[in-house]
DNA sequence: CTGAAAGCGCTTACAG
DNA sequence: CTGAAAGCGCTTACAG
């Protein structure tokens, strides 16, 4: 076992006061810019400090200045192809402003407890990690709060950040309209109760009325988010002989599920049967044929959460509702490939 | 823009100690248990707290206790197939223990900075994101560090916490041998400064000798856990006449860069020459034909290093070298398939 | 078993 | 521009 030596008594703003022949509170102006400060003290303090290789005490300053400069995130559980790029974008955005995160998981138990005001100015709260009430509580108490990815529970003016859904659908579903000449386009739902879904599949109908293109209720079915039962549902239209030029996938889970099913009934994809989805998940592009989809803004998200999420901390206010757009990218699935420097 | 109220002022531990007719001293012992208090007093406590709804103010405690309970974990960037298993397990070892995680990234940008002695008991450095001499400095200060995926500088005992390289890839190299008849396996090397890439080869070398198999260098060629790189390899080898029945690449992007080179040789996987890699990514096992690899234990490794990391922290002692267990996972690339639960 | 008091290392009115 | 002092909300010897 290797051994580690107790580290010895911590250089405080008393050791660099002393050391520069000043009081701690003119040292904590200079590191804190908090009021002027002539030029010679400030360079007495700096080099105090440097000689003493002093850094502030986090714990004491967030005791002294009620600001814990923490921003919390609550999620269910760490992993997912969300997690990596949504962290990514919260953290830049949070670093940016001085702001560390705090994360953690629900992993089922409901309770908050490890994030809140006690350790966090502020916290964002991602997907339905949290029940209506809780969440309702929380804001009862005028801690900040900021949603990722999920409405606020009716009448809670909670901020909400997330991206186009409905703009997606549309832009995909009239790609396959406009550019590949489909026209009729099946379309797989998400889970009955997920917003995401709901959305996806509005933008999906409002283009096919803008192209004067008759809804057919047999196109739809459930592919619930999910590969098994995207492909369950997708051989069901085949056996029931829906005759379908596209499958406009609601995810790009239930897109991988879809592509199975057509394979095992010996069509082809996308000559037989174009296929799309809509996330860009990483192996999207390594499916073969490569999955044309819809880029989730997922990075940008999460960064612009995190600046709304300081936005109400600092400011006392933050955009209600903020939607990223999404990109498309069209690979190979559709049929109808491009060459650009989307599609790789 | 939605408004948020300021939060009241906050309810302390001197609001409990009052309205149960206490000190707060009393208050604070019944929180931490850390001495021992009449049930009757224990009680009235308790339901105070309740009451007000307190939850301690961790600055304060921090400050007080001079412990933060905080966890630090330096890395690079957030991202990559490694990134969230290990956090979940780094995650997971920190939550078991009541210790919360703080996450900095250093982007290329030398210095550690937002993690320190000031806002952590201890911290977790991940790869080589931080040079030798930071490392060095950092470890002469008695502050706690534990490595993960990294060995130490030489000369010091930082405790390290990584998975057996070598011994899976002998693993695999066996396998290759012993169960798919293979003889003639190339092996593709990894960046040539990477330590993980060196055990590998070593591995692959040692089960080559331990069957008797004579080490040929013309089998033997850079991969640089990298598709594209591998596969210029792996055409090179062709080019060249090389004869092999199987391809051992030294992590599984590099296992897609041998993939497609064989592919566009009109060579079959794995009828005229296998295919295996390392790691298990996600994709692996969505590979056509899914790849055999050795699962990484990724997870598990973070959460070992925690436990590490909280062990130094709090008994001032912890292992060396901590080296955790590879799987085999055989799939279809290895052209042995053998069905059971390892292959999904 | 319980309490009074010092102290953790800062920030921030309040004076000057 | 600078300093003395109070206070942030806890924990922990020290007494009793």
């Amino acid at each position: 076992m290797a051994k580690s030596k107790k580290s010895v008594s911590r250089v405080t703003i008393n050791d660099v006061a002393l050391r520069a022949g000043l009081s701690i509170a003119t040292v904590s102006r200079v590191i804190n810019r908090t009021a002027p400060v002539s030029e010679e003290t400030t360079k007495r303090v700096l080099a105090a400090i440097k000689e003493l290789d002093y850094v502030p005490h986090q714990a004491a300053r967030q005791l002294a200045s009620r600001k814990t400069s923490m921003l919390g995130l609550i999620l269910d559980e760490i992993g997912g192809d969300f997690f990596s790029p949504m962290l990514r974008g919260i953290e830049a955005g949070a670093r940016e402003e001085g702001y560390n995160l705090l994360i953690a998981t629900t992993q089922g138990e409901s309770g908050i407890g490890v994030i809140g005001e006690h350790n966090t100015d502020g916290m964002l709260v991602f997907d339905d990690c949290l029940p209506d009430d809780e969440l309702q509580r929380l804001h009862a108490t005028g801690f900040p709060v900021v949603l990722l990815y999920r409405n606020p529970p009716q009448g809670l003016d909670i901020p909400s950040v997330a991206f186009e859904n409905k703009n997606g659908a549309r832009q995909m579903t009239d790609h396959l309209i406009e550019r590949c000449g489909h026209s009729r386009i099946a379309f797989l739902k998400g889970p009955p109760n997920n917003e995401d879904a709901r959305w996806r599949e509005k933008g999906y109908r409002e283009s096919l009325e803008a192209h004067g293109i008759p809804f057919d209720p047999y196109l739809v079915a459930v592919g619930g988010f999910d590969d098994h039962e995207a492909e369950a549902a997708v051989e069901r239209m085949l056996a029931e002989g829906t005759q379908m030029d596209a499958i406009f996938a609601g995810d790009d889970e239930s897109a991988i599920g879809a592509m199975l099913a057509l394979r095992y009934a010996g069509l082809r994809v996308p000559e037989d049967i174009a296929v799309v989805g809509f996330d860009d998940i990483p192996i999207a592009r390594h499916l073969t044929p490569p999955l044309t989809t819809i880029r989730a803004p997922i990075e940008s998200t999460g960064y612009e959460a995190a600046r709304q999420l300081i936005n109400l901390i600092e400011h006392g206010s933050a955009e209600p509702l903020s939607l990223l757009p999404t990109e498309l990218v069209v690979r190979e699935s559709c049929g109808c490939h491009v060459i650009g420097p989307d599609s790789s």
